[in-house]
DNA sequence: GACTGTGAAGCCATTCACAGCT
DNA sequence: AGCTGTGAATGGCTTCACAGTC
C-alpha cells in the first residue's frame, strides 16, 4: 500500500461506508453509486470518491461499484479482515457496558480480557469473561497478543493504567476516561470523550438564546 | 455575542481546557499562560490563543490567564453556567452506564428522564430514574423543558426513537447507535460511534504490517 | 523578559468541474 | 447518458512570527 497520509475523517468515513454497504448486502442490493452512498451517510458524492481514491480504483465508469467487491475492499483496507483481541481496563458501569457492547463483537473486535483493581468486582463475569485483577494485565496482553487497550477508569487513574498498557506493549489505546492521557509516539491513542460531545452540544444550543 | 463561525475543534477543546483548569483550581493555582495548558493538554500554545480569541481577550500580556476568572469563562462559553435536563432513549447496557455516569452531573447534565419499549426494564430505577414506558416522551420533554436527547438503542430503532424526539420538540441529540440518522436542519446532531473509533485504530495498526 | 493577541503564511481537506470510460 | 476518477480551485484550520503590553 503506498499510502502518504490519510485523513482521520475520511477513515472514519469509510467506517460507516462500510456499514452502509453491509446493510445494502443485507437488503441484497448488488450495485451502488457515490451518488446512493453519499445520501445513504449524509455526505456528498465527490467525498466519497475522494475517499476511495485514496486506496485505489474500485468502480467502473459509467456504472458504479459492486457492493459486495467494495465492501471487501473497505473491510481488508479497516483491518477488520481480522480478528482483534482487546483488553479492557475498568469493569464499572461504561466498561461492563462496552465489555457487553454487541456493535463491538460485530465488527472482529473480540474483549478478550477485563481487568479491574476493585476486589468486589473481580472473579465475576461480562457475559463469558471473567473480570481479572489488573496484576495479571501483561501477562495477557503478551499471552493473547493483545494490541488494542481500552480505558474506562475513573480520571485519577486513568494516567497510571495507561502507563500499564503502555509497559505491557499495547500497540493503541482507545480512551473513554475524561483525561489527557500522555503516550509513547509509537503508541495510538484515540479519545472519546463523553462530555466534550455533550458539551458541543450545549455550546451550540446556548449560541441562539 | 457576535460570532461568525466557530470550528467545532476549537469547541471540543475549551472543553477540555475547562477541565484542566478545574484540575488546577483543586490544585490551587490561580495564574496560568497559553504555554501551561499546551503542555497541559497536549495542543500547541498558539492554539490555545486563538481558540481564546473567537471569544474576546481574557488574558494579561506578560503575565497569563487568572484560572478561576478563564474557567467562568469557559463555563460560560459552554453554556454550563446552567444545568440541563436531558433524555436518555434505551435503558439498555450503555444507557444504563449513561444514566449512573458521573462525569455527565459533573458538568451539570441531568438525565431527568429514561425511556425505553422494553416492559422488563420499565419501572426499574437507575440511579433516582425510574425507566418509564416510551410513551411519556413527548409529556416529559414539554413538562420538564428537555432539549437534548440522547439515543443509546439498536441501530434498527434508531431513526423511529429520533423521529419521536424531533416531534416532541428536542433541540439536539447525541446519538451512540451506529446508524446514520435523518434530522430536520433545525436539530443539532451528533454522533458517538464506538465502532468507528475503534475501527480507525485497527486502520492504523493494519497500516503497518 | 515574559506572555498575549493577531495578521500573514502555510497546510490540509473538501468541493468543483470535467475528461475518460462503459 | 451515466458515473467514476482526478487536477484545480476553494475554503478553513493551524502554525508562524512579531508587535503590543505588563
Amino acid at each position: 500500500m503506498k499510502v502518504y497520509k490519510i485523513p482521520e475523517a475520511t477513515v472514519m468515513r469509510l467506517s460507516v461506508y462500510s456499514r452502509f454497504l453491509h446493510q445494502l448486502i443485507d437488503e441484497g442490493i448488488t450495485t451502488v453509486s457515490s451518488g446512493d452512498i453519499a445520501r445513504g451517510v449524509g455526505v456528498s458524492s465527490a467525498q466519497v470518491r475522494k475517499d476511495l481514491a485514496y486506496f485505489g480504483e474500485f468502480g467502473t465508469r459509467g456504472v458504479g461499484y459492486r457492493v459486495d467487491e467494495l465492501y471487501g475492499h473497505l473491510m481488508k483496507i479497516l483491518g477488520l479482515d481480522q480478528a482483534w483481541n482487546i483488553i479492557l481496563v475498568g469493569a464499572g458501569k461504561l466498561g461492563s457496558a462496552l465489555a457487553l457492547y454487541q456493535g463491538f463483537a460485530e465488527r472482529g473486535f473480540h474483549v478478550s480480557t477485563v481487568v479491574d483493581v476493585d476486589p468486589k468486582r473481580i472473579g465475576t463475569k461480562l457475559g463469558d469473561v471473567e473480570v481479572e485483577p489488573i496484576s495479571v494485565l501483561q501477562e495477557r496482553v503478551k499471552e493473547k497478543n493483545i494490541r488494542v487497550g481500552v480505558v474506562t477508569v475513573p480520571a485519577s487513574a486513568a494516567q497510571d493504567v495507561t502507563d500499564l498498557l503502555v509497559e505491557a506493549g499495547i500497540k493503541a489505546i482507545l480512551n473513554f476516561s475524561p483525561r489527557v492521557l500522555k503516550v509513547p509516539h509509537r503508541v495510538i491513542l484515540r479519545n472519546v470523550d463523553l462530555s466534550v460531545n455533550l458539551e458541543v452540544l450545549s455550546f451550540n444550543l446556548a449560541l441562539n438564546r
